[in-house]
DNA sequence: CTTCCTTTGCAAAACGTTTTGGATCGGTGT
DNA sequence: ACACCGATCCAAAACGTTTTGCAAAGGAAG
């Protein structure tokens, strides 16, 4: 590596101190350097390629200017890659980077983790999970300013931002209703999670709104995952007066009842409409027809994230949040009248 | 924040100097400390909770343990994360720390978001495509050891990885093969990428090893994604002597292929067989029978090229290595004999 | 007792910035 | 001509480390 060029070189360049390079570049106190010699050394630290070395001013102002994300997971689904987008274009639009850093389940590793990241000085981090959930913040990150992601905590000193799970599920059943149907059943996760209780607290919610009375029978539970849906819609699409309408705890449930219905020779959406929670793109735009799906809005997100905890860290005092986003309808081919 | 514990502080604490201190931590130079106050110190620095600021030693000694990962795409696909996983584990490994940067499309932001990187002193930097293709390298990076990951470029002198797409297509086929088949069809890729190449080169390779003569009916191109492989699977086996196994180009095309059996009344595998590539645990778990494929090695290739990086950083000088990683076979259960 | 090592510890410089307090230099009012 | 003022610019200190040269102390050899 040639010797990098600093300030130092571009002062000699343009016949000026390094002081006057160093206000010249960051216009903060304007009025110490004439609009003429300014315009000048900006020329000049261009033509040279200057970049200034944020470890030396980092080291200076005690600003890193790089952000934490730590993360439990990152490998399974695409969520991750969209928060982390999210996270970044934020973070970039103001000047900061982001290094992230996920520690599975591991605990201990992920005290290390934090700890290298506060060698490295960051600013501020996000502790995000990939699935909505409850958690404690770990004590190593005291001290610096944190916001959860898809998470939340007991703490309501600490900002955070997670879907709302019933506004989604509700967003999801009313596009079955809206469609005619009335006749509507849910497959819910086993799982004690939050997106349990808050997607059938929704889908109640919009049934109740419409006045259509629920059949208990048409609620079931399954694993979260494809087999599980499929199970789950077998038992539900071979009763009697089975449901015209499936309403799936996620996509991959979503993918289960598809399977099923084929199974059973049904057709989507003639004989029965599906709707998703996810927006898993990989599988909503595979499955045929398409799945109707509500989307997780992972990369707003991870925007209001780093946005947030930008905030409290440029300007502090703002009083602590915690955010429920909206969830769009994504539509594809899933939904459709019942048959009368 | 409380002001941050310093090496000055563990030195006052631990009755000794800062030079002290700092050999004592970074036992380099060993003979210049006593083993009994070198433990004494690390003691006191663990008590107090010391993290050395890596800013300063950054700047010190212009090493600033960090590396950018820079990356086309992170949203579409889990591979991102795998990926970034592999980098992180490694560099982890190694004391280093990466920062994440993805443009898009968009090579003016990459240069802005390279120039980003330079800022922050990285050490290196990886340069991560998504999927397996021929790549220039940006003219910023010049000076900042860099290897490619998932990608090729014309320069002999940078190191690359990329998964070996013929191996890979062999060790599909020949799991076929090893199932008793011999009517294979294929559904490859219609756009031009290594991938299309080296996967039709393996799948050729296989059967001319085997003595195995490929009815040329049998080779069909489409999109490479689900629609795209239903519409070529539905050719493909609505042919009356209909191969009684199909390649596919990714596990996408895969689940197209399954849905054209489905609609044709063919059951996997017992009347045809079905492998894919990829090993997309969200598509491969779900189907139903579950999806044999070939997994792409990201985590693995994402390991070696900080690891290669780091070696190119720590001791330079080892010629450059263009990779081609193995790919294995990840069996599920939709190869099975070939109806007699 | 002197001399010469060896072992151990310290003071100070350096890394590349930002920023504070002062210096320099025209020009202006008296 | 003198003091003063505003406008520019500069020298130097500071951020928290690492490392180089040196000093002090202690032990062995003469």
């Amino acid at each position: 590596m040639t010797t990098r060029v600093g300030i130092r070189e571009v002062a000699k360049a343009a016949g000026v101190s390094v002081t006057t390079v160093s206000h010249a570049l960051n216009d903060a106190t304007s009025s110490r350097v004439k609009a003429e010699t300014q315009q000048h050394v900006r020329d000049v630290a261009r033509n040279l390629g200057y970049a200034p070395n944020r470890l030396a001013s980092g080291l200076r102002n005690q600003r890193s200017q790089i952000l934490g994300l730590v993360s439990d997971e990152i490998t399974t689904t695409p969520f991750a890659g969209a928060m982390i987008r999210g996270a970044q274009d934020a973070a970039y639009e103001r000047g900061y980077v982001v290094m992230v850093v996920n520690s599975g389940l591991d605990s201990e590793l992920e005290h290390r983790e934090i700890t290298m990241l506060q060698q490295h000085q960051v600013d501020g981090v996000v502790y995000a999970r990939l699935y909505h959930q409850g958690v404690e913040l770990p004590p190593a990150l005291s001290g610096i300013p944190t916001v959860l992601l898809d998470a939340v905590t007991g703490d309501p000193a600490v900002s955070s931002i997670v879907p709302d799970e019933v506004e989604a599920a509700e967003t999801a059943v009313e596009a079955l209703i809206r469609a005619g149907h009335t006749r509507i059943g849910m497959i819910n996760n086993v799982d004690d999670i939050p997106a349990t209780h808050g997607r059938l607290e929704g889908f109640h919610n919009a049934l109740r709104r419409h006045g259509i009375e629920h059949d208990p029978r048409h609620l079931v539970i399954g694993q979260p995952i494809t087999s599980g849906g499929r199970e789950a819609a077998l038992g539900l699409l071979s009763h009697p007066d089975r449901p015209t309408a499936l309403f799936c705890f996620s996509d991959r449930v979503a993918m289960g009842a598809y399977q099923a219905a084929a199974a059973l020779g049904l057709t989507v959406p003639e004989d029965v409409s599906i709707v998703g929670i996810d927006n898993l793109e990989l599988i909503a735009d595979s499955l045929w027809p398409g799945l109707t799906t509500v989307a997780l809005p992972h990369y707003d997100m991870g925007r209001w994230a780093v946005n947030r905890v930008l905030d409290d860290i440029e300007r502090p005092g703002a009083p602590p949040k915690q955010v429920r986003l909206a969830c769009p309808l994504i539509e594809r081919g899933s939904v459709g009248p019942p048959r009368t």
